[in-house]
This record gives structure tokens, C-alpha cells and sequence, in this order.
DNA sequence: ATGACTGATGGAATCAGA
């Protein structure tokens, strides 16, 4: 079973290269962030015509996330973050596929630093893996892990992405029993996930790892493999992330 | 330190992204 998470910088202006990357690759189940779109706007005959069941929570202008699940229902969908009854940021989805729960999330960026704390995604984090469910939090994170996920780590020191303050919530978060997927079946390796629209930021490799999924102790042990699909970057009117994805030993 | 590039909004110029 493969589950994906792609930050696609709007649904509509990508919705071509969305379906060819679906088409291409077939995930199971396929976290997006970043819809840029209204509820209303959302492209569903497109993507059900694809072969996908989606789920969405959008808003105008940006956010949005969704989750597609091929051939399947989500179940139990939750819509929203808890713990901040004011956030009305369409930034985190939840839903069960294939018996395995998926969470969809986009973080806050942060910049200007410090940014938002990380005490509200530590809560409901600690309450799933206190369930003993096999999760995947899978999305956005907008936080580089280690230098190793910077391709200049000297030049975003003060950035909220990789101040200290950030990176060390990010290790509480995976610290509570989580698993990176990639980090665990690519420890050495340089990889990234997003590269800036500006200077030629892909050609230079000049990129950032910042799309992550994170394991549940339940999941963990089903990791076959984790990997990038780069290539997506370099096409004609690309987003500026790359879909990213995990295969489980698991029955689709 | 700054700006470069892209999408959404709204119908030009501005905001947000990371």
C-alpha cells in the first residue's frame, strides 16, 4: 500500500499534472495540501473520474488540504486540528482508509520567526499514538529536520523553518514514538522535497526536505520503502514541492 | 540585506508562500 503527500500550490492550476502523477504512479492514498481553493472549487468529478474518493476541507485564497483514497471510502473524517475552536484554517484532515488512519496536515510556515508553537499538533499526536492505531501523519511540516535537509544549513539559521526552536519541536514531536519514513530507510542520504521558484532553485539542487511522513510504533514495522518523485519538480508548470510517499506492507 | 518566481484575488496591485 502507498501513501503519497504532495503539496500541489494550487489544485486547479495543477490539476493536469496532478492526474498525470496519479496516473503515472497509482498511490493508495494521496495527502495534498496547499488547494488554494474554496470548498466549491474543488475539482471532485475530475479526480473520482481518475479513480480516486476525495475528501476536502477548503478555503479561499490558501490552505486546503484533501485526501484521495483509490478505490476505497474514507472513513471517519475529521476536519480541523483540535484544541482552538478560533483557528479557522483549513490545514489538517483525518480520515481512516484500508483500516490504516491518515492524517493530512499542513503547518503554519512561521516566518517572520519565532512563528506558532507546535503544543497543539504535540496534543492530538500523543492522543494517536496512545490509541495504538497504525497512523501516517503525512503533509507540509514546513520544518527542515537537520542540516542534512538544507542545502545551505549557514543561510536559514534565523529562518522559522530551521531556527533551534523549531527543529526541536519537530524531534519532540517524532520523539513520542513516530517514525520518518525517509530519514529511517535513507539515513545518509541528501534528499529533498521542495525547491524555490527563484534562481533556478531545482537546477542548482538547491532544495529544502521539508515533506514528511511520520509512522505510528503500530505502522513502523510495515516500512518497505520511502522515496521522492523528483522528476515531477522539473516538469512544466510544476508545483514547488515533490510528491513524496511510503510503501507499507500492507492490504491495500 | 534584498530580490528573484508563482498563484489567488479581482480586474491592478497586493498578499502569501518558504
Amino acid at each position: 500500500m502507498r501513501v503519497a503527500t504532495f503539496n500541489v500550490n494550487g489544485i486547479n492550476s495543477r490539476l493536469g499534472a496532478l492526474l498525470q502523477w496519479l496516473d503515472e504512479t497509482r498511490p493508495d492514498v494521496a495527502c495534498l495540501q496547499e488547494l488554494k481553493a474554496p470548498q466549491e472549487k474543488f475539482p471532485e468529478m475530475a479526480i473520482r473520474a481518475a479513480g480516486y474518493h476525495p475528501i476536502w476541507h477548503g478555503q479561499k485564497s490558501w490552505n486546503g488540504v484533501a485526501i484521495l483514497a483509490r478505490d476505497a471510502e474514507p472513513q471517519g473524517v475529521q476536519r480541523g486540528l483540535p484544541g482552538d475552536d478560533a483557528d479557522e484554517q483549513s490545514r489538517y484532515l483525518e480520515a481512516a482508509v484500508n483500516g490504516i488512519l491518515v492524517v493530512c496536515l499542513y503547518l503554519p510556515n512561521g516566518n517572520p520567526a519565532p512563528g506558532p508553537k507546535f503544543e497543539r499538533l504535540h496534543a492530538r499526536a500523543q492522543q494517536l499514538i496512545d490509541t495504538g492505531a497504525p497512523v501516517v501523519m503525512a503533509g507540509d511540516y514546513n520544518v527542515m529536520p537537520t542540516e542534512r535537509d538544507v542545502y545551505k544549513p549557514e543561510r536559514w539559521l534565523d529562518d522559522a523553518l530551521f531556527r533551534p526552536e523549531t527543529r526541536a519541536a519537530f524531534a519532540k514531536l517524532v520523539g513520542q514514538g513516530w517514525t520518518d519514513a525517509l530519514r529511517a530507510t535513507h539515513p545518509d542520504e541528501v534528499i529533498y522535497t521542495f525547491w524555490d521558484y527563484f534562481r533556478d532553485a531545482y537546477g542548482r539542487n538547491a532544495g529544502l526536505r521539508i515533506d514528511h511522513l511520520l509512522l505510528s510504533p503500530a505502522l513502523a514495522p510495515h516500512l518497505k520503502a520511502a522515496g521522492v518523485d523528483r522528476d515531477v519538480r522539473g516538469r512544466e508548470k510544476p508545483s514547488d514541492h515533490a510528491p513524496t510517499w511510503v510503501d507499507l506492507d500492507w492490504p491495500a
